[in-house]
DNA sequence: CATATAAGTAAGTATTTGCTTGCAAATATA
DNA sequence: TATATTTGCAAGCAAATACTTACTTATATG
């Protein structure tokens, strides 16, 4: 094969790893099947992730980076409560439908390993995600446009059900769930529940 | 090890595999490691499963009899719509505290082999439940008590995410999260969607 | 009591796993 | 151009996997 930089073979990498989570499943994740999927020898892959749990770190950084980064600039944004809480949920449903092998990972993988950092990562992804919700939800109340009475925590509990429950479906689905104006919806129940 | 019938040795495997998952992940659930919690060799756990795969199978049998079954029961009987919708939810919720090791494995090992019977009978489990949800709620639209405007698909849907993010939460926190009055508090804002 | 069956074990099996080794060739740097 | 570094590969490693085999012992049944 021929040569390339590590950077480039990197992102072949992670990105062969959801591929193959998402067509083949968790279990189907070996460094041998990684290389023949890049097409390239499994002692290769060891050149540019020390292992396989590295591969795996590393694709997490990036939801980190590239996912829970747009929201956390959503949230903070200066538009409306109502705007932001649209567009962070919007947001949300593109990228896991977009990003269908990652959750999978996530979820699969920590559960799977009971591994300490994983699962520390992912409880982060999660509760970041919580916290942007309740910030949005106490902006709007602070504003006078929604109930101050609502309880927020138990809201952003329930609000966290959506994508969740969406990442199942997309699952068990085979990616043929086809959530048209899935956000727009969901957004209707969100505001009957925040509004006075 | 003292004999004992295929029965109860059947019980013991099932019970010690959610126990493994539990506590080690289902990366740990290996024979050898079940018959050492067990207490027994490993090759006497195939004198009562033919494979490993039939022991899943024969756990999500199981819940499919208890807790769908159970569930069922409370959808159909002859209270009030509310009072049903509430007894459906603290249930869920109740069995997936007192079963924690059960959603981890159904998901897990669903993603993690790709397999389509599991994938299967988890759609079955998902879908059952979403349809008892509309069912009370179309009962309490009929009743004159809830909104007859309301898109009952989209409530169901977002009714499933709170025993989904729930799990999540148990999972991530090392059940140590204590949902106190949890499904409660999910009633009040489901009530809120539902009225009028 | 005799015998068939069910439940147990220790020690295998072949296969798969993540990862290493030894060496070749491409590329960067002096 | 000479040398050092990086990227590649084929082959091999020990450990783990699901499951089998050959044989023993307990229990139920004629």
């Amino acid at each position: 094969m021929i040569r390339q930089s590590t950077e480039i073979r990197q992102e072949q990498i992670k990105s062969a790893v959801l591929d193959i989570i998402f067509t083949d499943g968790l279990k189907n994740l070996s460094t041998r099947n990684l290389a023949k999927r890049i097409g390239m020898s499994e002692g290769a892959i060891f050149r540019h992730f020390t292992s396989k749990q590295e591969i795996i770190l590393a694709i997490i950084k990036d939801v980190k980076r590239e996912f829970i980064g747009s929201l956390r600039m959503i949230a903070n944004s200066k538009k409306t409560p109502e705007s932001r809480l649209k567009s962070l949920l919007c947001a949300t449903v593109k990228y896991l439908t977009d990003n269908k092998g990652i959750t999978m990972l996530l979820f699969s993988e920590a559960t799977s390993n009971n591994d300490t950092i994983l699962k520390a990562s992912l409880q982060e992804i999660f509760n970041t995600q919580k916290k942007l919700v309740s910030k949005i939800i106490l902006d709007g109340i602070a504003s006078g446009q929604w109930d101050e009475n609502i309880p927020v925590e138990n809201i952003a509990m329930l609000y966290m059900g959506i994508p969740v429950s969406l990442n199942i479906e997309l699952v068990l689905s085979y990616g043929e769930f086809h959530a048209d104006n899935f956000c727009s919806k969901m957004m209707i129940l969100m505001l009957k529940l925040l509004n006075k």
